[in-house]
DNA sequence: GTTGAGCGTT
């Protein structure tokens, strides 16, 4: 997507600078198209890295799963979940899906958990009372993020 | 502001 118009952006940039400095300095075509190409690409390296990623080491040791979670009440927002499940171990992540369309809750949502502290969860907190409501949790049916716990 | 079985997003 946005790299074809990045590439778009430098080549004209690379032509700009280029003939700038191949105006303003006698030297040959060449050397002029390299320094531009070189500014142009230290100038997009400084774009791109404008937004640096924090060191965020993440452990192997660690295996994430997701957990399904239904049956919530339509009160509940991602950080009572996320309160909940916590008390039965480490939660990493917590996506409560919401209608795309209205925006509304659909009652359900998703747990990413450390894989020990997932099931250790899914055993406390499956049919228990939250909100007048009984929960239904589970395992995730995607098993995209199934690691380590599923043994042949 | 409503409803109630279900497995979603970048």
């Amino acid at each position: 997507m946005k790299s074809s118009n990045q590439t778009t952006i430098t080549v004209i940039a690379i032509t700009i600078i280029g003939s700038l400095i191949f105006s303003f300095v006698s030297v040959p075509p060449a050397i002029a198209f390299a320094v531009g190409a070189v500014i142009t690409g230290l100038a997009i390296r400084f774009m791109q890295d404008s937004k640096p990623s924090p060191e965020q080491p993440i452990d192997p040791s660690q295996s994430s799963k997701t957990i399904y979670v239904g049956n919530l009440p339509y009160r509940a927002n991602e950080s009572d979940v996320k309160n909940l499940f916590s008390e039965h171990g480490e939660v990493f992540a917590v996506r409560l899906m919401k209608d795309k369309r209205t925006g509304k809750r659909r009652g359900f949502g998703f747990v990413v958990m450390n894989s020990s502290d997932a099931d250790t969860a899914i055993q406390n907190l499956n049919n228990k009372e939250y909100g007048q409501r009984t929960l239904k949790i589970r395992e995730a049916n995607d098993p995209k993020n199934l690691e380590g716990e599923e043994v042949a």
